[in-house]
Parts: structure tokens; sequence; C-alpha cells
DNA sequence: CCGCGAAGTAATCACCGATTACACTCAAAC
DNA sequence: GTTTGAGTGTAATCGGTGATTACTTCGCGG
């Protein structure tokens, strides 16, 4: 259980302050969650391993929570960033092809991170709207999946029997279902085997041709 | 944060043994996650609750963990037995009607048992695997949906164009997601408004017409 | 009727989040 | 240069938690 023989791990070595202890922290959080898990965290655990006593986080941190929503920031933005960059890699104009890229932008990142994935799908670990970048970051992503939607619906390429937002609704809650049954480990006793990035792929495409309009 | 003041909620008021502590432990359990939630339940406030002392429910479940399990699964248990009903209500024989059927009794007993739902779909909480009972009953779940999309694909009724399992998967995704999205409060982030289940009903039924053959 | 195993108790351990009073440090003001 | 005060980390402590242990009590089968 010693989770740091040595507290030297992120510190500047300065006698008393720390410098960014808030950075250390936030930093160290995300390492202890991703081999520990989010429910096995504690404010201790995080302070011996950046080397600073029990009571020292609660200077920057009101709350356990407040910390994991430090940690949730900063991996949404990490998120949109690889929706972004899925998005921006996608060289066909197809609305269909580019609602794809963000779609395997999204389930690679999740599957990539599944610790941060949790974290910020949760409602429980931290006050979701009460952060402005949280907010922000996630109706970013859907005014980009409603843009090639509209895009879709106008020219043909997607199917029309649905006003957009419905379709943005509907796509949004089936990747994330994809993301979280495999995150949550599902995929066994839903008899999807092999690499579950690549069952996820191509449960995506299917999906993409259920909203394209048939051609 | 008295849990309970009168300590005679399920008790026989038997002087020393208590005849069916393991029963009463579920049912506390259950009422206390029902208020507080699952990450805030503690053996100790379920033993207050039934009148026990805060040792005696190690008897009969060696971690909390595993009463966890022993309420996931008689949750388990009503919502296959809601999946049932549901199916057995749907008069149409039509197949695409009859996996509604499914997906709506899922949705509706996940909307009405968000606790339990969330229990049941955790692979942290409990260890899902080493039940018999949970994974029968998953089991169950995926058989009936397989059948009703076999059926369906064979009356051409619905869509070809990937495996009955390939289309199973997806749509388990979805309703999961959707599941999900409601239960984890998703849904005011995505601008949908109104009555979850409402908004869940009607996402459901564009699903169905995009896993149908348009028509 | 009695004794033995099952079931609950009480005391305890190590750990947790959070609060508080206190100590140290550093930089700006004079 | 010294001083002073805000900012930052410490130490001690509180109430609560899961889990373990030794002990006590009950009640059923012989």
């Amino acid at each position: 259980m010693d989770k740091s023989p040595a507290p030297t791990d992120r510190q500047t070595d300065r006698s008393y302050h720390h410098g960014s202890l808030v950075d250390a922290l936030v930093h160290a959080a995300v390492e202890l969650i991703e081999v520990y898990g989010v429910e096995k965290l504690s404010l201790r655990a995080v302070s011996k391993k950046v080397g600073v006593s029990p009571g020292a986080p609660f200077r920057h941190f009101k709350t356990k929570s407040e910390l994991l929503k430090a940690v949730a920031e900063q991996s949404m933005l990490r998120l949109t960033q690889a929706v972004n960059a899925s998005l921006a890699a996608q060289t066909s104009g197809d609305p269909v092809a580019l609602l794809g890229a963000i779609g395997r932008g999204y389930l690679n990142w999740a599957l990539s991170n599944p610790t941060h994935f949790q974290i910020i799908s949760s409602r429980t670990l931290i006050d979701f709207h009460s952060s402005k970048t949280l907010v922000e970051q996630n109706d970013a992503i859907y005014k980009l999946m409603l843009e090639q939607v509209t895009i879709g619906q106008a020219a043909g390429a997607i199917r029309g029997d649905a006003s957009a937002h419905d379709l943005v609704v509907n796509a949004r809650a089936f990747v994330y279902g994809l993301a979280r049954m495999a995150v949550d480990r599902h995929f066994r006793e839903w008899r999807v085997s092999g690499d579950p990035r690549q069952a996820a792929a191509e449960a995506l495409n299917l999906y993409l041709r259920m909203i394209a309009t048939s051609s």
C-alpha cells in the first residue's frame, strides 16, 4: 500500500513552500487514480505522493471533490482537443464521414483514457455544472455534431425523419453508451471479443450507416 | 444525519437473534442507497437501521461489496421481470415493435430505479462475473434481443447489412447510453428538456426507425 | 436438559475527509 | 535592511468508515 517510497516525484525540493502544489496535486491525483481507480483516491495518498502534509491540499481545494473537478477540467480539454484533431484529420468533406470522425475521436480518447472519461462523465464525483470549462467544452462538442448533422441533412446525406438536434442526441447516446460499455467492461458479457477499440470502431461504422440516408 | 431514530424498521423484535438479518440488511441497504446514493452507503448505517451492531453484517457478507452484490442480484431480477413484462404487453407481433418493447422496458425500469440501475451497471462496486444470477439474467436479455433481431432480419423488417449479433450490441449500446445519460443527468447539457422518460421514449422510437428497413 | 454451533456484540485497528490553531517564508513597503 | 503580513504548509485532532478479533448469547438437535 506504499504509494510512493521516495516523495521526490515532482518536487522542486524547496524547503518549505512547494512552488506549484496545485499542479503537482492534480498530476499526482491522476496518476493515483490511474493505478488504483477513482473511488480509491484519497487526499492523504495524494499528499504523501507529492511529499506534503495531509492538510496541505485543503489550502488549494476546499474539498476532495474540487480537486477532482480540477482533474476533470484538464481531462475535458484534452477530450475536445482529441475530437478536434480527429475531425481535422478527416480529409473527406462528407458530413457523415466528418460526424464519424467526431465519434471516432471521442471513442478513441475514452478508451485510451478510461479514468478521465469516467470522471468527466460522472455527476456524483464532481459538480459538473459549477465548472464553466466543463460546460463550455461539452457544448463545443454538441455544436460540432450539430453542424455536421445540419449540413448532412441539407445535402440529403443524413436521414431527415428527425430534427438535427434529435439526431445529435441520438448519436451521442450511442457513442456514449458504446464508450461506457467498453470502459465499464460490459463487452465481455455482451459477447464482444477481440480488441475493444476495433470493436467500437466497427460498431460506430454500423451506426454511421444507420444515420445516413440509405444509398 | 440520523438515519433511523427508532431501529424498529424491520425487526421481528426478537431479543438476540434477528431471524432474517440477510434480507433485512439488503432491504435496508436499498432504502439507504435510494435516499443518500450508493457512494454514501456505509455498513454502519445499514446496521444501525436494522438495529444491529456494526460488526453483525460481516457474519453474512464478507465485505461491503458482497452486500452490494446481493442488492444487485435482486435488482437484476427485477430488471429482467420488467423487460419480460413489457415484452409480453406488446400485442403486435412485429419484431421491430417487440424489440422496441424490450428497450422500453429496460429504459423505464432504469429511469424508475436509477440507483439499482447504477449498481448493476457498475463493475467497480460489485464483482459482476462472480455472480451466476447477474451473468445469467444479463444473458437472458441478450438472447431476447437476439431472437427478435434474427426474426426481424429473416422477415426483412430489420436491416440486413450487419449480423444479428452486431445489431444487438449496437442496440444495447444505444439504449444503455440513453439510460445512462438520463440517470447520470446528462440530458441538461445536451439540451434535452421536459420529462426524461418521454424524451427517452421518443429517442428510442427514432432508433427503431433506424434499425428497421426503410419502408 | 444440555451442549455446541450459529449469530450477534464489543472493542479495536488503520484509514479517511475535514477542521483548526499554529509555524514558517517570502516579498513588498518603509 | 529590517519589519510586517499575507500566503502556504504543518501538526493535532474530530467524527466516521471498513474490517478483524475475541467474546457472549441464543436456541436447536441429541
